[in-house]
DNA sequence: CGGTGGATTGAGTGGCGTCAACCTGAGTGG
DNA sequence: CCACTCAGGTTGACGCCACTCAATCCACCG
């Protein structure tokens, strides 16, 4: 069941056949959640986390107003609040963007591992750093890059993230977000996501309909966004 | 040396006697940094993790185009790169704000500790993970609130970290830092960052001179900014 | 075939960036 | 002890990116 996770750990550092091992036969009970639906909310004390099996899903922050952003987008493979483990109450809900498969891990589980097998928890911490970095990478597009750039950066970072996770076919892959979704991660108004969009596609760069991104223009795309991949992590090291 | 530190874990969750008799122990190098030195650079491996001991250090991301930004803000106690013992190479620099005092803790010294010590280790991942949160809370921040909430939601959030670390009096505290400094961590223009501050201090919330800040209205500063400090985890809990 | 969520288009406005001076206080050297 | 320097703070003018309000269109579905 945790075998996106296995993927995913893999990529970053070598796993032997006993950490494989271990995180197969951790137990986690599956659930399934309809678009909307929250897998966590802001407040709670979660006794496990969250990891995405299939579908999209976000972070989602409230800001005094009535406004609400997201801060973060996962998919397959992606433990949605592992840093529930430690942090606690939650700072965020969780939300369900898609119909989603999750699975979910005990915390007891994840503490007595991380004791046993101090690879993996690096590992897993790990995981969570580079979920920091890209918190780092979003706030400062939301600094510097006007929308049409953090528009591009998006895509850029979603398609290699999908593609890490075997999600892609040749240059597209399905990203079912509405583009009302989409300026609440990148922190624009939907009037606007839909004009950018209409230019970038108009320029050549990507076509997204019904839900499904094809990269027409890599380059120019990255160009455009300013994106560069090395926060992402995703080269095998020795951690 | 690493007192600091001990300090800041402390008010996180308790520490026995031989937990601080072991961060007592981990040797480290004192190094001193002028302001606008480098502590770190981006794409650099350093052997070693950055604790801060006196002054202000930031992180820094550079954008394409010439532009940079803030993405934190480090004071006493703070490891300024402690994610580095993973996450290689760097993704952004460390830059000194003002005169800077730090101790140098080698990573294999960080490693064994984490290995040996899993509550420590706890309590070190955790460090990582209030800095995600505080990510967060920024991004969300520049997405959905204007210059004078982001300006109003950073003091208070720097105040609350100062006073955790011992370095407020009263109601005021040091903070050293130019407008156009502050520009770069809340993503507004130096102009615009002197304006609204000064309509801040003409409203009476808070007085800002010399690199000293004096709040004289929290209640209202908070609400102007939509400061809710949970997400600082300054909370005791068993981690 | 009406209902509904999402996409699209138009128009008006304001927050905030940028350029460009000018001011102020602290430190320095003669 | 004063002239000079320089970083940082302050002020004014101008323009654009992006937000908001408000329709309208479109695809899909029961």
């Amino acid at each position: 069941m945790l075998n996106p996770l296995i993927g995913k750990l893999a990529q970053r550092d070598a796993l032997d056949d006993v950490e494989r091992d271990v995180l197969e036969r951790i137990p986690s009970r599956v659930r399934h959640y309809a678009p909307g639906e929250h897998l966590v909310r802001q407040g709670e004390r979660p006794g496990h986390s969250a990891l995405l099996i299939g579908g999209w899903a976000g972070r989602i922050k409230a800001i005094a107003g009535g406004r609400r952003t997201i801060t973060a987008l996962h998919l397959r493979g992606d433990f949605v609040d592992l840093h529930s483990l430690l942090l606690r109450p939650m700072d965020h809900d969780v939300e369900a963007l898609t119909a989603c498969e999750v699975a979910e891990v005990p915390h007891e589980r994840l503490r007595a591992l991380t004791e046993e097998h101090p690879h993996l928890a690096r590992l897993l911490w790990l995981d969570t750093l580079v979920d920091a970095a890209i918190h780092r990478e979003w706030a400062a597009g939301l600094a510097a890059r006007q929308v049409a750039g953090r528009l591009a950066h998006l895509v850029c970072e979603l398609f290699l993230r999908a593609q890490a996770a075997g999600l892609t076919e040749d240059d597209s892959f399905t990203l079912p977000l509405s583009q009302n979704t989409v300026g609440e991660v990148i922190g624009a108004g939907l009037v606007h996501v839909n004009r950018t969009l209409q230019s970038i596609r108009r320029e050549g760069l990507l076509k997204w309909r019904r839900g499904r991104v094809e990269i027409l223009d890599w380059e120019r795309l990255a160009q455009l966004g300013g994106f560069e991949p090395a926060y992402l992590n995703l080269t095998r090291e020795p951690r």
